[in-house]
DNA sequence: GGAATAACCTGGATGC
DNA sequence: TGCATCCAGGTTATTC
């Protein structure tokens, strides 16, 4: 599941390859990989098509890249739950679950081609318009422009970002009434983080996922902020994380951190501080995970 | 207005 | 062996 680390790995691995590249063709497999797109399906060739990309910019789970020319568009991705952006060479066999194929020429590498797939068909590609940042800080890592698509404009920064607000992230946390879990999972609170890293830094903070988040002290937000950007930096550290195919980088390799971790996926194996069996519950349509005498409700 | 919930979707795992 | 059901979860629309 791409979380910020998978994300921000997939950034970085298309930076070098499209940046100053241009569009030349465009593929639409399924038109269900458009549906954040704003514009009708068919419109959304014609806008690429001749335009040359900026460097790639992250925020969170988001990813886009700009287009150059005075418009201040840009070419917006989410990769849901199971999307990938690979590059290849043009002529490449279709990947399974294939949605979209750039073409591009780079004046340096030649042609290639960035191809969206997606097998549970969550993710998406759009073109959105660049707004200015409401703090007039970059847009996100990788951004010199203080600008997001409008689409964005709403998402939190991530705890990685330079100009991540802590004040703001914990007034946004004194005014709410849900559980912390809750609340990590709010990407208008705090960006990036997915299932995963949150059962993983409340793992690592000590704190039950269920724990009404006024209840946090000063300190206790301090430490869960603190583990939640050690998890993330190590997960990034380590390539992501990678159960089975749903998360390679951009050459389809997996990462590693699968095997750093504490808490997810591991319910009924003891937990590495206390050895007591990891608890697994059902949070949100989906789990949650947790040591029940590491991490207890206060 | 804030919080909680359902829906979207596919393929692997499991049960019968 | 084949079919039915469950499960995974990010985002958003809907409901409370």
């Amino acid at each position: 599941m791409p979380e910020l680390p998978e994300v921000e790995v997939v950034r970085a691995g298309l930076a070098p390859a499209v940046t100053g590249a241009t569009v030349e063709a465009v593929d639409v497999l399924d038109e269900r990989a458009l549906t954040r797109h704003p514009g009708l399906p068919s419109g959304f060739a014609d806008e690429l098509v001749g335009r040359e990309i900026v460097a790639p910019v992250r925020r969170g789970k988001f990813l886009w890249m700009p287009l150059a020319g005075g418009d201040a568009r840009a070419l917006v991705g989410h990769l849901g739950m199971s999307g990938q952006l690979l590059l290849r060479a043009p002529g490449a066999p279709a990947e399974r679950h294939e949605r979209v194929r750039l073409f591009l020429l780079h004046p340096h590498h030649g042609e290639l081609a960035v191809v969206f797939a997606d097998q549970r068909t969550f993710g998406s590609l759009a073109i959105d318009a660049l707004v200015p940042t409401a703090d007039r800080a970059p847009g996100g890592h990788g951004a010199d422009l203080a600008a997001t698509p409008l689409m964005v404009a709403h998402i939190a920064r991530d705890p990685l970002d330079p100009a991540f607000d802590e004040n703001a992230f914990r007034r946004a946390l004194a005014r709410k009434e849900s559980a912390v879990k809750r609340v990590l999972l709010d990407q208008t609170v705090v960006s990036g983080v997915g299932n995963i890293y949150a059962d993983e830094s409340l793992w690592a903070a000590r704190v039950h996922p269920e724990t009404p988040v006024r209840m946090l002290s000063a300190r206790a937000v301090t430490r869960l902020l603190g583990e939640l950007r050690a998890v993330l930096q190590k997960a990034l550290a380590e390539g992501g994380t990678s159960f089975d195919a749903q998360y390679v980088n951009v050459n389809g390799q997996a990462g590693y951190f699968a095997h750093s971790l504490e808490a997810y996926g591991r319910g009924g194996a003891p937990c590495s501080r206390c050895g007591r069996p990891i608890q697994r519950v059902g949070f949100m349509n989906r789990s949650s995970h947790f040591c029940p005498r590491c991490q207890r409700l206060p």
